[in-house]
RNA sequence: GGUGCGUUAGUUCAGCUGGUUAGAAUACAUGCCUGUCACGCAUGGGGUCACGGGUUCGAGUCCCGUACGCACCGCCA
């Protein structure tokens, strides 16, 4: 037996026992006769004392253990002379009798502490020695509790966890595939899910009624922070239900995961349409931790996001607005305090071109109220005053407003000035979670790429049937039944009810620029399945990483994924990808072209 | 595909308008130390300044290119 007792349960009344401890050596303190050593394990930090009491022997080899080292120590529990307050098991400490050295180790190329000297680089080419360190390694336990939760509730909720293949066909639509080559049919591919979307619904199909998968799945496409090219994915569907019944489940879910993990009761979710998201927060997942809604001061071309014309407050022929389509505001409260630097700071921000704004018009509400604005040469007091009457700004409130001839693009802009304004206020906190849902989601938006509507959501999605008569006129403007969870500004889930009826599918591909006969190759297998007795059904995937990084309060993905891909898709650690050999290519009759 | 920032000791970084032998902290090694817990003290070793080219009497420093890393845009149904 390697141990009896692990590294961060012993407590004063266990003083007098005799343990076995084991685990890798945190840190080495040789003060010359005495030697404390702090063993550290899963589970915590014990102290080892090598005092007068050990032989002259076990002294030795005590003061000569480097970091990292893995130890077996048999010793007496004893009441530390010096107490540490700051770790649980401080105030005991392992009187040692017998020390064994299980394995040396090479000097770590970081320090594994709470606060590592290593770069994220070099942490992640030593994952193994990063995992290590205790902050990393409560994002993978939070990970594992998040999980067993969820499957704890759905369970309870009478849902089946089914296992889908891997290795499937290649779709159309949607993010590029990763693939592999079929050894025993030559020339062609599988490819891995970017979701099991259709065979969750063959699922349906088959009568399975309630399913759910904690499952990766794998879309080629460029990394982020929040993205991953293989990401975990809590995907469920059911049958028999209308969009209330999946919201009610998977809220009851999210309650369920808020109240056991983090101990948090959250109110019930509000729910926010597609088109006031946008138009009021310029976004489709609004971080609503924090208010500062835009306002409209002038749209005179109605879209999906807001259907009314808008006149502007601001007369023509005088200045900067002239000519814009859409003018838009927010009022950052108690903020007129703003320097010029500061100002120019976020002026500088908006015309970056990620962001791409023209500029940026601004308009204190000084204690007096008179509004001082960067357009005041142009405008009149009375015109100021409606602003400020409009923007419901009070005295010590600072306006911000920008405006374009794109609605939506100036939304866009706004957005991002919406959330560097409620970051530099302090909005943000990591602490405080606002969740919502955000429904009615259009079903199709137009790609300038491809010249043609593509499906927002996915095609499988059911429009709203109070707008099915406007598939034939409108397309652009049929609402779907679609839904997304969203958590402080984050999509953390998103799901349809989806169509059952082959008639039905055929057309939205039809309108998606598909031929029957393409159709037919690539999707047949589902409309021959709803043939023979598709029930309703509808369902919702969540994205596992980035729920428990919310959590978890992470900044990216990766810190609670056990072995993530850097920037490039690379596994630094397992340096993967890599090349094949010769025969190994000629086997799955592939040829690599050289690049030049 | 694009934009920005970065690459100097094992590690994290500093190094100004180009100018002697490139520094600090930490880690590491050796010695001292009977209560450390960020131990302390002393001594020591450790550098292809990412790579290639250019400007210059002279480049860690300026310019161009490449590679790599991070963030973002495009992309991500």
């Amino acid at each position: 037996m390697y141990r009896t007792r692990t590294c961060g349960e012993l407590r004063l009344t266990n003083v007098g026992e005799r343990v076995t401890l084991a685990g890798w050596v945190q840190s080495v303190h040789n003060l010359g006769a005495l030697t404390f050593v702090d063993l550290r394990d899963r589970y915590g930090i014990t102290q080892l004392a090598f005092t007068e009491d050990a032989s002259e022997e076990l002294r030795q080899k005590a003061g000569k253990l480097g970091r990292e080292y893995v130890l077996q120590a048999t010793g007496v529990v004893a009441e530390r002379y010096s107490k540490n307050k700051n770790i649980p098991t401080g105030e005991i400490e392992i009187l040692v009798e017998e020390l064994n050295i299980l394995n040396e180790s090479a000097i770590p190329p970081f320090t594994i502490e709470e606060n590592s000297d290593g770069g994220d680089d070099l942490r992640m080419k030593y994952r193994y020695l990063d995992l290590r360190r205790p902050v990393v390694r409560q994002n993978l336990e939070l990970r594992h509790k998040f999980a067993f939760e969820v499957r704890r509730y759905l369970d309870e909720q009478g849902f089946l966890e089914i296992e889908t293949p891997v290795l499937v066909n290649s779709t159309p639509e949607g993010a590029r595939d990763f693939v592999v080559p079929s050894r025993m049919n030559p020339g062609q591919f599988y490819a891995l899910p970017q979701s099991p979307q259709t065979l969750k619904q063959l699922l349906m199909v088959a009568g399975m009624d309630r399913y759910f998968q904690i499952v990766k799945c794998f879309r080629d496409e460029d990394l982020r922070a929040d993205r991953q090219p293989e990401f975990t994915q809590i995907d469920c569907e059911m049958s028999f239900v209308e969009q209330e019944d999946i919201l009610q489940m998977f809220e009851g879910m999210s309650r369920h995961l808020f109240k056991v993990i983090k101990g948090i009761d959250i109110p019930a979710l509000p729910r926010m349409t597609w088109a006031d998201a946008m138009k009021n927060y310029g976004s489709d997942k609004p971080d609503t931790r924090f208010g500062m809604e835009f306002v409209e001061l002038k749209n005179n071309q109605p879209d999906n996001a807001s259907r009314e014309i808008v006149e502007s407050i601001f007369p023509d022929g005088f200045g900067v607005f002239d000519g814009a389509v859409y003018i838009g505001a927010i009022c950052a409260e108690g903020q007129a305090v703003y320097t010029r630097k500061q100002i120019d700071q976020l002026t500088d921000f908006v015309k970056r071109p990620q962001i791409g704004a023209k500029g940026l018009v601004y308009a204190r509400v000084e204690e007096d109220g008179n509004v001082k604005s960067s357009v005041d040469k142009f405008y009149t007091q009375e015109t100021l005053q409606v602003l400020k009457q409009k923007m419901n700004a009070k005295p010590g409130d600072l306006i911000l407003i920008l405006s374009g001839d794109d609605a939506m693009k100036v939304r866009k802009q706004l957005c991002e000035l919406r959330l560097e304004m409620g970051s530099r206020m302090g909005l943000r906190d990591k602490n405080k979670f606002s969740c919502l849902w955000v429904i009615d989601f259009p079903m199709y938006e137009w790609s300038d790429e491809e010249q043609r509507l593509m499906a927002m959501h996915h095609p499988f999605t059911s429009p709203k049937p109070e707008d099915i008569p406007l598939l034939d006129t409108d397309p652009a403007s049929v609402r779907a039944n679609a839904y997304d969870m969203v958590i402080n500004g984050v999509e953390v889930g998103g799901g349809s009810i989806r169509i059952h009826d082959a008639k039905t599918q055929q057309k939205i591909f039809e309108i998606l620029g598909f031929t029957p006969e393409q159709a037919q190759q690539k999707f047949g297998f589902l409309m021959n399945a709803f043939k023979f007795g598709a029930p309703p059904h509808g369902g919702l995937a969540y994205g596992l990483d980035r729920f428990v990084s919310l959590f978890a309060g992470l900044d990216s993905i990766r810190d609670c994924i056990a072995f993530p891909k850097n920037n490039s898709g690379r596994d630094v650690m397992l340096d993967a990808p890599g090349f094949l050999e010769q025969a190994q290519l000629d086997e799955l009759n592939l040829q690599v072209v050289p690049q030049e």
